[in-house]
DNA sequence: CGCCACTTTGAATTAGCTCAAATTCCGTGG
DNA sequence: CCACGGAATTTGAGCTAATTCAAAGTGGCG
């Protein structure tokens, strides 16, 4: 576990080498690459600590202190935001270079479970220590910031998403969403593995489960996805453009509204 | 919507104020108000630009290179989100001291529009500016990761709101929430005015006008509101608690669901 | 093999939408 | 000051997308 004291140590540029582990991941560093990128800059700047998880694995709970900022080396987590009367909801997905935790640095204490679909790995990135070291790398500044506005942005695409979209496209949103979102990390899109239940996608789209089962469905019957034989939690998507294009053309037609 | 995340810090009984000289500001200046020290600290470190704007007015629009964050010192302000395909949707209201932009600092341009909801000011911070000026004040730093973290976790419990309540319930809750802001700036409460029409309303809201106003109907039958004479855009809210409450008992009796 | 959790599909119900008509408000010009 | 016209709002009636309730079907795993 590396403390302050150690983490001064590395000279810019440097990575602290873990047996084993770093030679395989410098291998696969490519540049240009900005989710790697940051992997990178946050390893070789603060030496987090590694935490193992698994599905289920609760990274950080709603009420608990804040103290630690983290980042999604490998895996899948979900945002389960909670009321007071008891309501769950699943208010966003994290995949690999995704940070967690921001919620927290408002009242210093979480206001959201993040939990683990997948097994993966978190960083642990202690807040004060990141602020340390940008005082060093104003470049870690940068890539929070840059994560920090990225979160913004994406829910109010989320939001937008719900309150715009019908539910199967709602569900063909999602769909390309996560195939964008492990393309855009490197992976195979055209077939994806689904890590959540047909009642978790329904939480975090704003619909029953039945209605997401009959989206996905309707979407097959509609040959925009295939059921890959054997478990429907993976499925093949055979063009993205096309479930995107079905999006688009589920639109109430004249969608000028607004002033 | 239920903003949770905000609830705490803020002492009530805060100094309400309107834009005018910095004199008269610092009269109005109370110790403990958070987003009053904010403010206060913004002029002092980096003596902003002041820009009035009026109903209508954008701050900024989707698509415009980002170089500036904006923090409102009065009036309303809605943060409308585009897609491609042309719809629109207002993702967040902004109040006094809350900070517009953010969504502009991951690609160096802004997603959304930024737009007035009433005459106001705001007051420009080149990003760059603040970034210089963290260096001598870190206090600078904090208040702008608050804001962001704020606004992440106040656009999760939109999403919530959206995702779990009713109709009637989102409208009651909007009004709720409405309330709670103004109150926390210290402006009375009882009376509100809303800044907006039924139809952004409904945007914002996630359903019609139409339904905006059958529930403001039936908030004002079942007693929860009252629509002050002459003009539907005031309502006087007798007994906020009482909305809340409206809002917990319109949940399904068991929500649990989730694993 | 058999249980259990998850998923699919069907049928009936309903919350919210669409369409339409009346009403109110507000600014503008006479 | 009042009349007029357009925009926003309210309300009603019918419709539909999505929910609820229910029953089968499927797969994973001890």
């Amino acid at each position: 576990m590396p403390h302050l004291a150690e983490m001064r140590t590395f000279a810019p540029g440097a990575s602290p080498r873990q047996p084993g582990t770093a030679a395989r991941e410098n291998l696969l560093h490519a540049p240009g690459d900005a989710i790697a990128d940051t992997l990178q800059l946050l390893k070789e700047q603060l030496a987090p600590q590694r935490r193992a998880i698994r599905e289920g694995d609760v990274v950080y709970r709603a009420g608990e202190a804040f103290s630690n900022l983290y980042v999604l080396n490998s895996g899948y987590c979900k945002i389960v935001n909670l009321s007071v009367d008891g309501r769950e909801q699943v208010v966003a997905l994290k995949f690999r270079g995704d940070w967690l935790g921001f919620d927290g640095i408002a009242d210093q204490q979480y206001t959201c479970d993040a939990v683990a679909l997948d097994t993966g790995e978190v960083w642990v990135i202690p807040y004060q220590a990141l602020l340390a070291g940008c005082v060093a790398r104003p470049a870690l500044l940068t890539v929070m910031h840059e994560a920090m506005s990225r979160e913004i942005a994406s829910e109010r695409d989320s939001l937008m998403s719900v309150c715009t979209l019908t539910a199967e496209a709602r569900v063909a949103d999602f769909l390309r969403y996560w195939a964008e979102s492990i393309a855009r990390r490197g992976m195979r899109t055209d077939r994806i593995t689904l890590r959540m239940s047909r009642a978790e996608m329904g939480n975090y789209l704003g619909m029953t489960l039945e209605t997401v089962s009959r989206s996905l469905s309707r979407l097959a019957r509609e040959q925009l996805i295939q059921f890959v034989e054997k478990g429907r939690r993976d499925i093949r998507i055979p063009c993205v453009e096309a479930l995107q294009g079905f999006v688009s053309r589920s639109l109430a037609p004249a969608p000028r509204v607004l002033q």
